[in-house]
DNA sequence: CGACGACTTGACGTGTTTCAAACGAGGTGG
DNA sequence: CCACCTCGTTTGAAACACGTCAAGTCGTCG
C-alpha cells in the first residue's frame, strides 16, 4: 500500500478502429430512457483492442462514453508509476463524467471493447432543452458520487480482506450470475482499484478459498461459496 | 489503517436552534448565481453547536446544504467504530448532494456552524422549469465527483507525508491566507479525513516541521514554510 | 489548583509491502 | 508431440510503515 516505486510498462497500443455516425445497438429504455436515446441518436461507435487507450489525462474532455461491450478501467498514474483505478465500466455503464474541461483519469480497455461517445458539448445542449435529460444526467453523475463515497471507506478505512469482499460483493451485483463472476480485469487491476498489491491481491484470494468463502476454477472465476461470510466483512 | 476497533465515543448533542423561512445573507452572484439565488429564496437557516448531527445516515434526504459560515464533516460509519471522512465542507460550499432517497452519510458540525437548507424537491422542481439552475447542480456535483476521484488516489496510493502534504494543500487552496491555515478540525478528523490513525497525523506534523516543510505556532494554526516540499510530497 | 480534553511522544506489534523465485496456462516453432 | 518461451499468477521470506497501547504534555475552564 506505501510507496511503491516499481514504474509499470506504459500501454502503447495500436489505435481503435473508429466507426462514425453509426447507431448504437438499440438499447431497451431502462432507467435512463432520454439519455439511451441520446446515446443511440448521436453515438459514435468505436472499438479499441485489450489495453486501448480511450482517452488519456489532461485531454480536452470531448465526449461522454457508453460500454456496449467489453470493460473499461479508468485510472491516474503518479509520476512514480504507482497507479489508481477509480473505476471499472461495464457493459450499459457511462463513463468520462466529470466537470472539468479536461479528463483528471486516462481510461482503457480492460478487453476488446466497444463504446458509444457522444459530443459533451451536443448533449448539454440537448439536456438544456430537455429537462428530463438534464436530470437524468445529474442523477447518474450523484450516483457515480454515492458510489466513489462508499468506496472512500474501502480505501481509507479497511483491510485487505474487507476490501476484497467489497471488490467481490460489488461485481457480483454487477455482472453476477447464479453465484459466480467472470472477471475481466487482471489481479493488478484489482490491486490497483483496491490500494493493494499484486501480491496481497493474490494471497488473499488464496484465503479467501482457504477459507471456504470462494472457488477459484480459474484465477478469472469466482464462485461464490458463501456470501454471508463477505457481507459481513463488507461491514 | 488497519482495523481500529476502538469503538468513538458518539456524538449526542443539543438539537439546533432552528430559523424558518430566513433569507440567508446576501451571497454574490459567482459561479453559481441561480443556485445562489435559490438558497437565499427558499433556503431556510439553520444554526448548530460544535459536534451537532445535521443529518444521520439512513435519514430520508430532504435536502441540499450551503455552509453559510463554520465547517461540516460527512462521515460514514463502520459498525465498529471505523469511521471515514469523505469531506469538509466550509464557507460557501454545498453539500448533501447525492442520488438515493436515504443520506448514505452523516454530517456533523465541526465547529459551531450556520448552514441554509433548501428542499431537494423544490429544487428539483425550478430546475427543471430552470435550464441554467440544472446545468448548475449538475456541474456542482460532477466537481464533487472529481475532487473524489483525486481523494481515491490519496486514499489508495500515498503513504502518510504524502496524506498529510495533499491535505495541507487542499486546505491552503480553500481556506489559506498569506501562507498559512487555521484548522477547523482536530486531529481524529484529519485522520478519519485522510484513512491514518490521530498518531499517525500527529507524528507527520512533527515531523513536517523537523524537515522545516511547515510551523506549527499552535496546533490548529499552520504556516507553510516550504509549498514546494509539499507539492513534490503531492504526486 | 485540579480536572478535562486534545495533542504529542515512546515502545512495541503486525499487516502489508518488497524482493525474489517458482508455478501454470497458452502459444510458437522445431 | 515436446521443448521453449512469455505473461500472469502464486508463494515464500524478510523489511518496514503504520497501527496499537500506554504514558506524558499542554492549554483551557471552573
Amino acid at each position: 500500500m506505501f510507496a511503491a516505486v516499481a514504474p509499470r510498462l506504459s500501454n502503447k497500443l495500436p489505435k481503435p478502429s473508429l466507426v462514425r455516425g453509426c447507431r448504437a445497438h438499440p438499447v431497451a429504455q431502462e432507467r435512463y430512457g432520454r439519455l439511451a436515446v441520446a446515446f443511440e441518436t448521436i453515438g459514435c461507435t468505436m472499438n479499441f483492442p485489450r489495453n486501448g487507450e480511450i482517452y488519456g489525462e489532461g485531454e480536452t474532455a470531448r465526449s461522454f462514453y457508453k460500454v456496449a461491450s467489453g470493460a473499461v478501467r479508468t485510472y491516474k498514474l503518479l509520476d512514480d508509476g504507482r497507479r489508481q483505478i477509480s473505476g471499472f465500466h461495464l457493459a450499459g455503464d457511462i463513463f468520462g463524467l466529470g466537470a472539468g474541461a479536461h479528463y483528471q483519469f486516462s481510461a482503457e480497455a480492460v478487453a476488446a471493447t466497444t463504446v458509444v461517445a457522444v459530443d459533451r458539448g451536443t448533449l448539454a445542449k440537448l439536456a438544456a432543452r430537455d429537462s428530463e435529460l438534464a436530470s437524468e444526467l445529474w442523477t447518474l453523475t450523484a450516483e457515480e458520487l454515492d458510489h466513489l463515497r462508499g468506496l472512500m471507506t474501502t480505501l481509507g478505512r479497511k483491510n485487505a480482506h474487507e476490501r476484497l469482499a467489497a471488490f467481490l460483493l460489488e461485481m457480483t451485483r454487477r455482472i453476477g450470475a447464479n453465484g459466480a463472476i467472470e472477471l475481466p480485469m487482471s489481479r493488478q487491476d484489482i490491486a490497483d482499484y483496491l490500494g493493494l498489491t499484486i501480491e496481497t491481491v493474490s494471497r488473499t484470494f488464496t484465503q479467501l478459498e482457504a477459507e471456504a468463502v470462494i472457488e477459484l476454477p480459474s484465477c478469472r472465476r469466482v464462485v461464490l461459496k458463501n456470501g454471508g461470510a463477505l457481507s459481513r466483512l463488507n461491514d
